[in-house]
DNA sequence: TAATCAAGTGCAATGGTGTTGCATTTTATC
DNA sequence: GATAAAATGCAACACCATTGCACTTGATTA
């Protein structure tokens, strides 16, 4: 299991502290986006700010993404296996249940979005972050 | 030009103080999007908390929409012509340039996520928000 | 016109999140 | 084992959103 954690981390040349193997595995095992909060809370009594930098360099190194939306915070995931390898995919919208907040991704738009601004209207796109708030298909039968 | 302001106002049935005439007005003369803090620096020195709540209201209205964005803060602009009326449109995507910081709306491809999320998979959408950071075709030329 | 009430405003203060500086601890290297 | 580099933990700060409360303004009614 921490053999697992250990070789991910290797293979984004990212040094296996404790702090970090604790980060990545509740990344790891949520089936959502964590906020540093939530991390915070889960790893108490872990220093908030080192999750924080743990987090950058998460972000820095490819192996996690970021996603910012005033409301909820920042949110952290690690990228899904479409997007392991050369490629930091973090442009699939993501999807926040108002009913159990939990915040998922969904299937990507961006390359329509990116598509039409560069091409049509000469905008040079550094990043896309689509966000959409609403009911989650498992929420909505349950209310 | 005064009582274009007062006019509009009383059409979202907004009771016309001289706060909510200034806010307005910069909304209006503003060519993107303001965030409360900027409103704040044009109107100093006028109340920071007031200028919120005065947003607020317009949000509220449906005369203004707010796009949140953590690393920008939120930021308000004016329903567009295409949205005076009965909807609250706030799903443009919105482009923040990182050159000059301008926030402006693009075209919507909100739709497109909209039909494929409901249709093929259930999600009941109440808000999309996309943002898109990059270089504006200002800007493109400037560098 | 004066009294009364609701709405709007301004000040003070709080809470949450992101962020930095610095001293200490841990880890890697020689 | 000594030294350097990286990671960590604590304290503190900055910024923004937000609330509480007292005061002002403006509208309504007696």
């Amino acid at each position: 299991m921490n053999y697992q954690i250990i070789e991910i981390l290797e293979k984004y040349q990212i040094k296996p502290t404790p702090m970090r193997m604790l980060v990545l595995e509740q990344l790891r095992i949520a089936r959502k986006l964590l906020s540093l909060s939530e991390i915070e809370a889960i790893l108490y009594p872990a220093d908030r700010v080192t999750i924080y930098r743990t987090l950058q360099t998460f972000v820095r190194k490819r192996i996690a993404h970021m996603v910012d939306t005033l409301h909820t915070g920042a949110v952290y995931g690690l990228c899904t296996d479409s997007c392991i390898g050369a490629e930091h995919c973090d442009e699939h919208p993501h999807f926040i249940c108002e009913y159990c907040k939990t915040i998922t991704c969904t299937n990507d738009f961006s390359y329509i979005i990116r598509k039409n601004l560069t091409t049509a209207q000469n905008y040079e796109i550094h990043k896309i972050e689509v966000t959409i708030k609403g009911i989650c298909p498992n929420c909505t039968s349950k209310r």
